[in-house]
DNA sequence: ACCTGAACACCGTTCAAGT
DNA sequence: ACCTGAACACCGTTCAAGT
């Protein structure tokens, strides 16, 4: 029996690509945890072999560059589309509302701040989205100097990520407790009247678990309003 | 032949213990970088087999934890002993020296930053070292809320250290050369001016690359200053 | 109490070979 | 041009066994 092309049947097998890869591969991580992301399981994702993945993409390093360069577009296309406010008049609102919607989408892949802070080389999409940053900066009326600064201040913050230190751990046993809470007032007095004071005034907040949109605004906003006065004070 | 305690031949072994073994895999990372921290080859730097290790650590999750415990504490240590400013006049200074000495410590492990990060339980070592800096917060005269606000701002970088997304990259090939600025000069004109201007103040800079340190501390005092600023208007 | 040998499941990757 | 099978070196880890 001759298989047509318009053959109805499940066997049609539309040729892997580079695109392809990459795309099922933030698939992947996003089912699964970047841990989940390996070569074999990849391709089994794929229904292939492991080793056909090598065909269009050098390694696994390469595919993990891949990786970056399309969540990055990802958000690119997220800040293209949503066109804020003019940067000539207020760049801070400009840069703010940027940076908001870049977090947006990371926070659909919140696997992928890890991945793409281990990358230390440098990728065509990451930098074409710091010169959009950096024109913000300019038609703001920094320097070059100051906004070369800037850049360095903001870092990953200006991508919408910091890495949160004390994470909200995934069982939810190992929340402070009450006799936790307790026992910390010798040893940890001051972090014991901050929590208090936080699950006091927050009875909802489980202890110490906090908003992280509101802290990561925080900061911005202390990031971007420090910058405005450096620029006026030069 | 019976071996006595006093030999002289090198065949005395003291047994390993918890301590010896995340000591030893502090150097095996300084030495190698975190990628040669193995199991086995960790085992090999102590002269014992790989299963041996699983006598004195769960497993390598809890080898990393470990780890981290021992490089805090390093920054505990350096932190204790040199004693800057009294907090109760200036907790800015106060804040600022703490933090550039808990630097210093972290430039002696650089492979440090990323497994810190990544380690999301957070370690007994941590929790003291915040809660210094929370406790010059409070002397300094910050509201727990304020403080908890500050201490989320602050995140990795109280510890001394932010990731760099663009890392000079070890092979001194890939740096930005002369064709490479002028390719950028259309696709990404201010990156292109920024760079320029940069090269032309600091031609020993190999174009573009920074002083990590300044850029440090200019971030570390945009925060700051914003505190202050925050905790004075309120 | 402390260490080991053999073995397992799972990685990334090479290479020669298939269609 | 695109995919595969077999094989290799190297992981972390278990388990029963040695001293």
């Amino acid at each position: 029996m001759m298989t047509t092309p318009a053959d109805a049947t499940t066997e049609q097998r539309t040729p892997l690509n580079r695109e392809r890869v990459l795309r099922a591969a933030v698939e992947v991580a996003d089912g699964g945890g970047i841990e989940s992301l390996t070569m074999r399981n990849l391709a089994q994702h794929l229904g292939v072999e492991a080793m056909s993945l090598y065909y269009h993409v050098a390694n696994k390093e390469a595919l993990l560059d891949g990786v970056v360069e399309v969540i990055v577009s990802e958000i690119r296309e997220a800040v293209a589309s949503d066109e804020g406010p003019d940067p000539e008049e207020g760049w801070k609102t400009a840069m703010r509302t940027r940076i908001l919607t870049a977090r947006t989408v990371l926070l659909r892949h919140r696997w992928a701040p890890e991945v793409i802070e281990k990358r230390s080389t440098m990728s065509p999409a990451i930098v074409l989205y710091y010169e959009g940053v950096l024109e913000i900066f300019r038609k703001g009326g920094f320097s070059y100097d100051l906004a070369h600064h800037a850049l360095h201040a903001l870092g990953s913050r200006a991508l919408g990520f910091t890495q949160e230190l004390f994470q909200p751990d995934g069982n939810a046993d190992e929340q402070v407790g009450e006799e936790m809470l307790a026992e910390m007032a010798n040893e940890l007095p001051h972090l014991f009247g901050m929590l208090s004071e936080i699950a006091h005034d927050d009875p909802d907040s489980t202890l110490g678990w906090c908003d992280d949109q509101a802290e990561f605004e925080f900061g911005l906003d202390l990031m971007l309003d420090g910058l405005e006065r450096v620029k006026e004070s030069r």
